[in-house]
DNA sequence: CGATCCCGCCAGCGG
DNA sequence: CCGCTGGCGGGATCG
């Protein structure tokens, strides 16, 4: 792994030491062994990598809030620099690193020019996102995006089987956090959860609030420090365009948040060459299964194949640990909503493609680009026996399959189970010459020749389903008295979905410029919308960037 | 005045 | 014991 101190950033003509660099260099040295620069062939350079500063408007400087803020200010008016190597920051934190890049928190502190308590915060909802994993004290690991899509996707499942609050948080070692510690990496699972399993992809920062607030915590003043937590993550993720402010017609200022990051994503464990993200790492999402450790995660099995066909769909996270068996191998419901606009390189999940047909809608399971067999369910629940297997061989060529579903059923939220396996641990399914689509046809594109054969599951043998438990239903969720315990009072599920706003608008752009925790760190490649920048020196509190 | 978020105190924990 | 971690909420700022 390599690893880069953020000292090493620091351009030749930067000469001027942060306050943090004062009194921390020695142990910050001593840490930093690895110093072989990251790639900077990323292509995700920066839209903005100059600091926007808080608008003081034309008035002089007032008075030096405190010592810090003064030499913050004095820092930054007699290091004109410093913009320049917050560039470099962003360069230097790829989106898609190729190669692990270890942080300390000392030198992000210190080169940003921040307290560590600030960065705190913004490492906590990296941390939920998988962006960052925590390798050691003050040390920490930037993944970046190559883990976020399956991150998602985790949270995604885990909402949607759960039904409540996820489990609680592991630690590195999988010890349990009994403490509050870190609420803000749970609340900011939570929030994103919210989206992912929220038909509009919308919520109300009130609504997130009250879903999201302790079971006890009713006060006021609780729902108020909720919220101001729920602005430190909404900060991180709007400057990682996952989500953006908007506000709800009709109610005022009412705020709200609008998910923009992916909402399909493909089955856990399979269809790996399928991967095709920018960085091309087609094992990334193995490699997040791999290190996760929060409570979504259990520990990692032997093979991606086995686990998958031994997984239960459902309950995830509270088998005892010794026969944990991998949640995020069950695939599930594949959401199918018209107009999505998958993002690139994402895949397999079902798509609708064509609603041309007042009968059948046509979606597809892209980027089959391995032999691989999916099971079908019938109904909406893939935890019972699948109606048919689906074999693709390799040598068929073939890369997407296409399904015409019954256009009686709306196209937006409709789920489609599947499970996608590849085809080592399933030898006995024989495969043959033709795509043969059961009992309701017409299926399949006119004249398909697809050399897939969907077979009619046969009936369970004892050896089979002991080996892989294809055909057992799987036990539902929840499996724990944990589990089983409602987090939301009154309601008995944690995710009350959807949550659909009546109307949404973008929140005026640049209005209130962007969230603390942004300005705080430069997480994201900003979206389009980003405040103006203002005169260089001011003497405002710094933002660091990532 | 509500929305937003800066800021730092301080408790808990682990090395 | 001390430093790391982060929960928490007062209060400043903005529109």
């Amino acid at each position: 792994m390599f690893c880069v101190s953020l000292k090493d950033l620091s351009s030749p003509e930067r000469t001027t030491h942060l306050p943090g660099d004062v009194h921390r260099s020695g142990k910050a040295q001593k840490e930093n062994i690895c110093t072989a620069l990251p790639s900077l062939a990323d292509p995700l350079t920066p839209t903005d990598p100059l600091t926007p500063v808080k608008h003081t408007g034309d008035t002089p400087l007032p008075e030096p809030w405190t010592p810090t803020a003064n030499l913050k200010m004095l820092i930054s008016a007699a290091s004109p620099d410093i913009r320049q190597m917050r560039q470099r920051f962003l360069a230097l934190y790829p989106d898609y690193p190729q190669d692990n890049v270890s942080i300390s928190l000392d030198e992000v502190a210190a080169s940003l020019g921040v307290e560590r308590r600030r960065i705190y915060d913004i490492i906590n909802v990296l941390e939920s996102l998988t962006m960052v994993d925590r390798e050691a004290k003050n040390r920490y690991t930037w993944y970046g995006r190559r883990r976020l899509h399956a991150r998602l996707g985790q949270l995604q499942r885990l909402a949607q089987q759960q039904g409540c609050s996820p489990a609680p948080f592991e630690d590195g070692d999988g010890a349990m956090a009994n403490r509050k510690d870190k609420s803000l990496r749970l609340m900011s699972e939570r929030f994103v959860s919210l989206f992912l399993v929220s038909e509009s992809r919308s919520i109300t920062l009130e609504n997130a609030a009250r879903l999201l607030i302790d079971q006890q915590a009713t006060s006021h003043s609780k729902y108020k420090t909720k919220v101001r937590r729920l602005y430190d993550i909404a900060n991180v993720l709007t400057s990682l365009a996952l989500i953006r402010k908007v506000h709800v017609q009709d109610q005022g200022r009412k705020p709200a948040f609008q998910w923009l990051g992916p909402v399909h994503f493909r089955p856990p464990g399979v269809a790996m060459a399928a991967d095709a993200q920018p960085g091309g790492v087609s094992h990334s999402d193995l490699e997040a299964r791999r290190t996760d450790h929060s409570s979504f995660n259990a520990p990692p099995t032997r093979s991606t194949a086995h686990r998958l066909v031994n997984s239960a769909p459902c309950s995830p996270t509270s088998r005892p640990a010794a026969v944990s068996q991998q949640p995020l191998d069950c695939s599930r419901h594949a959401p199918l909503d018209l107009g999505y606009a998958n993002e690139a390189g994402s895949a397999p999940s079902l798509h609708p493609e064509d609603d041309s047909s007042p009968n059948h809608r046509l979606a597809y399971l892209p980027s089959l680009s391995q032999p691989s067999v999916v099971l079908l369910y019938e109904g909406q629940r893939c935890w019972a026996q699948p109606s048919h297997y689906l074999y693709v061989p390799r040598e068929t060529g073939l890369n997407n399959i296409n399904f015409l579903l019954s256009a009686s059923q709306s196209a937006a939220g409709l789920s489609l189970p599947y499970l996608l396996i590849p085809p080592s641990p399933l030898g006995f399914l024989s495969p043959a010459a033709n795509f043969l689509v059961g009992e309701a046809g017409p299926y399949g594109p006119p004249g398909a020749e697809l050399g897939a054969t969907l077979v009619p599951l046969p009936p369970p043998s004892p050896e089979q389903s002991e080996t892989y438990d294809l055909s057992k239903p799987r036990p539902l969720t929840p499996c724990t008295p944990k589990e089983a315990t409602p987090t939301l009072r009154g309601s008995g599920s944690f995710f009350q979905t959807p949550m659909t706003l009546d109307s949404v608008v973008p929140a005026a752009g640049g209005r209130r410029k962007r969230g603390s925790a942004q300005r705080r760190l430069d997480v994201g490649h900003a979206p389009a919308s980003r405040e103006p920048i203002t005169a260089l020196g001011s003497p405002t509190r710094t933002r660091p960037h990532i």
